[in-house]
DNA sequence: TCAAAAGTGTTTTTTTTACACCCATGG
DNA sequence: CCATGGGTGTAAAAAAAACACTTTTGA
């Protein structure tokens, strides 16, 4: 069994899954290849992992030269190695997925990239098998919102309940009662209420609300189990 | 962004986090390394990922190498991509946690490996950053444990109630009540009564069970919620 | 003044937990 | 014949769900 005899050396890559929230539906961010081979077709942000540098270092350059922001949410997905995966070449991409506040990106020049949001349910083909990284990011995110709080990091820095709740309709795609969510979510303690309202989509106007980032990160795990029935979401589920 | 520009290759290994229950503990397989360099330090069961062959089969193979058993319960941990990892040269390792009955496997030979089976809790210093990998497998054990069935992948073909709950104290390190326990599994439809008892450890017998492969296909993802206080376990995640 | 969305209150239903009790049997 | 673990029954407590109702205010 000798282990460090020669062996064969491969590429290695990241692609990041960014999601989005526009208040209306969860939105993927994705870019159109500005360079062959290849050109032209939609695939994920990505890069290759520098010789300094970990898959983690790689995926935040690689997010921070996208959209211009640092400290984006973001967490290992799976990594993907089949030997045909990519057609040029033998490569190993790890897959993070990331979600951002769709707001603080829009500032952002994104011209160089050619980056665009799509709604998560209808973008165009990928390259590769950037579409089951997708779909396996979709899937966790799915499943683990649904025990987590971490759909929060979608939205602005101020937001109200009904906002929040609209965004886990848009997730979940199943209506929730308002008030039972509301007390849910306000039972973890994890928000903040703030003095104003927001007063654009109701006469009456809803409180605006932040997330207490102490409690948050302290607390990141506590359970919320916002979904009525777990069974059905986690159905196809890999964690 | 020239993307296909000249990248470093890197070697691209595999390494797996192997637990067993004894009937009662948790146990972690782990090799001693019987070539240099680090002759004679523990390990995990690792290997390099061939140019034929994805991540998931280079695990795969270790493993049937190792145990000689096929079909083993396996799914992807985590990649470990630190730069300084490997004190060696620069690797890249996917870790893959693997379940196994540990029965079936004491049958194998595992001479040729100097494979040893130790108390998850009180094992040897690991190489390079193994370590990390099998704190983060049992996090990731206890948290999914929870949630999904998966523990029944370390019990043998037949198996009664009251070690499967053996093995949730074991893991969780706490006590349940066996009434609840027992209404809750077999709630789940998952297991299937035989006519046979088991009455090693009690006068009465225990019925023996077995797994209905099917529904447990089927149900792998259903919610379970063992835990009484999911909270606590969740603490120190990652999923 | 009233429609529409925010937010609160309350009842019903379901799930979880605690714990008492019966069962079977080998020594 | 009784101690020991296996297994069942059931009431209390807690959590989740359903839904009625009150509040605010711009048009």
């Amino acid at each position: 069994m000798k282990r460090y005899s020669q062996q064969s050396r491969l590429l290695f890559a990241v692609d990041c899954i960014i999601f989005g929230f526009d208040g209306q539906e969860l939105k993927l961010l994705l870019i159109q290849r500005g360079f062959e081979p290849f050109k032209g077709q939609w695939s994920l942000v990505g890069g290759f992992v520098q010789e300094s540098e970990s898959a983690e270092d790689a995926a935040s350059r690689v997010l921070k030269d996208l959209t211009g922001l640092d400290g984006i949410y973001m967490e290992q997905l799976h990594t993907f190695s089949s030997p045909s995966r990519d057609t040029v070449e033998r490569t190993v991409s790890v897959a993070y997925t990331a979600l951002i506040d769709i707001q603080k990106y829009k500032q952002q020049l994104n011209e160089d990239f050619h980056a665009v949001w799509f709604p998560i349910n209808h973008h165009p083909e990928l390259i590769f098998d950037h579409k089951q990284m997708v779909d396996q990011a979709k899937e966790k995110l799915r499943y683990k919102a649904a025990l987590h709080p971490l759909l929060l990091e979608l939205l602005p820095g101020k937001f109200t309940i009904p906002q929040l709740q609209h965004l886990y309709e848009s997730v979940y795609n199943a209506a929730f009662d308002k008030g039972n969510f509301s007390r849910k979510i306000l039972s973890t303690k994890l928000l903040v209420k703030l003095a104003d309202k927001d007063k654009l989509s109701s006469k009456k106007g809803a409180f605006y609300y932040k997330i207490d980032r102490k409690k948050y990160n302290a607390n990141f795990h506590a359970f919320l189990n916002f979904v009525p029935d777990p069974h059905v979401l986690a159905a196809t589920n890999g964690v």
